[in-house]
DNA sequence: CGAAATCTTGACTGTTTGATAAAACTCTAA
DNA sequence: TTAGAGTTTTATCAAACAGTCAAGATTTCG
């Protein structure tokens, strides 16, 4: 009779699956239309089987939204919390990237939750945001500090640098239809990932300004 | 007792005024839930009108959703069209990123409007990329290139080199909450532009090498 | 096997949503 | 001023929606 009881219960074979059958169909419907966008009906619809079934395993639309978003923040912020301060700093980092690049391949869907999350202000991951990801972040920036002192790396705002990571990398996953567009169908998904991958390398590590040539070019109006 | 025909029709002061304040609102809405998350109550609420008052104006749902796009497309694309072939190279770019900046900070709505309709698959305006975005990009990439081929920048593929700077400048439109978040509330909202501003001019013309010293470090393995 | 626990379903409830009709009201220009 | 265009509201509708319930079907395990 009881189901998702928080007591401790083992879970069944077709707990299990019916459970992990709910949230992928979930994560593809909140992740395209977020929270408000998303209906019962259809997640139910595509894990295949009736409304009223799903909701035996969750009771409410937002249960399922939370248990999809509690287990995402932590492999979220997996490749950050491997950046190693004992590590050499631009190869630290160049995998750092790469790491990045190959969630947004492997799991966008994931990332276009979270961005769809952050869209709406992020309502329901705010707290979690203060307590797990400004933490971990605040200790790497130091990381990144650390190496700026030592002059290893350009000194830069180390949680810009950060932004710019996550936004290049997820850019990929988020706004896959637009990357699609405009590199047509020529490269396939695998191309684009070694052309993304080989791109950030050059961008992160040197920039754009030649190093050998003198066409510098006047300085810009700082506006 | 006609009010928006598509005829050639003069429109009236509040025919104007409504007009405005229902796309603003639809604006608000819309950008934090995409078009499915809205509600047309909603949008009239905060566009202090009734109901069937707003679809006096705009008679479905859709009509207000897509007046919004047609008239942000433009507006998104102008910073990419004034890239000047003719300037030099790393002052065009330096100020092309802070016009998306500029663009980031004054319509963040704008931004995620446009965020959402990626994520959820651009169902609406595929086909206005294709028309619009695609042959833009393409030609700013061919100015891209042969600045490239005259060494005047690094070689870099061009395509991503322009999705890195939509990403990282829009991330702070878009993600702005997470921003927030990390950021703290020590620096206002201009300090944070301008630190965006100064970090995103490094990176983007110098990377994170620093180009003294010889603290370079093993290559990664290229996985 | 057979009973208890688990799972599934159809029928249903109350609410929200997008949209319409027509009556009532307001503004504007001759 | 007043007729008619333009605007707003009240009332209403059908569909979609989140969620409930109890009865029936299936699985599990002694």
């Amino acid at each position: 009779m009881k189901a998702r009881a928080t007591e401790t219960q083992r879970k069944t074979r077709i707990q299990t699956e019916n459970e992990e059958k709910i949230l992928d169909a979930a994560l593809e419907e909140f992740s395209a239309h977020g929270f408000r966008g998303a209906t019962i009906d259809r997640i139910a619809q595509h894990a295949g089987m009736s409304k009223p079934n799903l909701l035996y395993y969750f009771r409410r639309k937002q249960d399922i939204y939370e248990a999809l978003i509690a287990r995402l923040l932590d492999t979220w912020l997996e490749p950050l919390r491997e950046l190693d301060a004992i590590g050499d700093p631009l190869p630290e980092l160049q995998s750092y990237i790469r790491r990045k690049l190959e969630m947004a391949r492997d799991f966008p869907r994931e990332s276009r939750l979270f961005a769809n999350e952050m869209l709406q202000g992020a309502p329901r991951i705010k707290r979690l945001l203060q307590s797990e990801l400004k933490p971990l972040v605040d200790e790497k920036a130091e990381v990144l500090k650390g190496w700026m002192k030592a002059g290893r790396i350009n000194p830069v705002d180390p949680r810009h640098l950060i932004f710019s990571i996550w936004s290049t990398t997820q850019h990929y996953a988020d706004f896959d239809v637009q990357v699609q567009v405009i590199l047509g169908p020529d490269r396939g998904a695998d191309g684009r990932f070694e052309d993304a991958a080989r791109y950030l390398e050059t961008l992160f590590l040197d920039g754009l300004r030649p190093k050998n040539a003198a066409g510098d070019g006047p300085r810009i109006r700082t506006l």
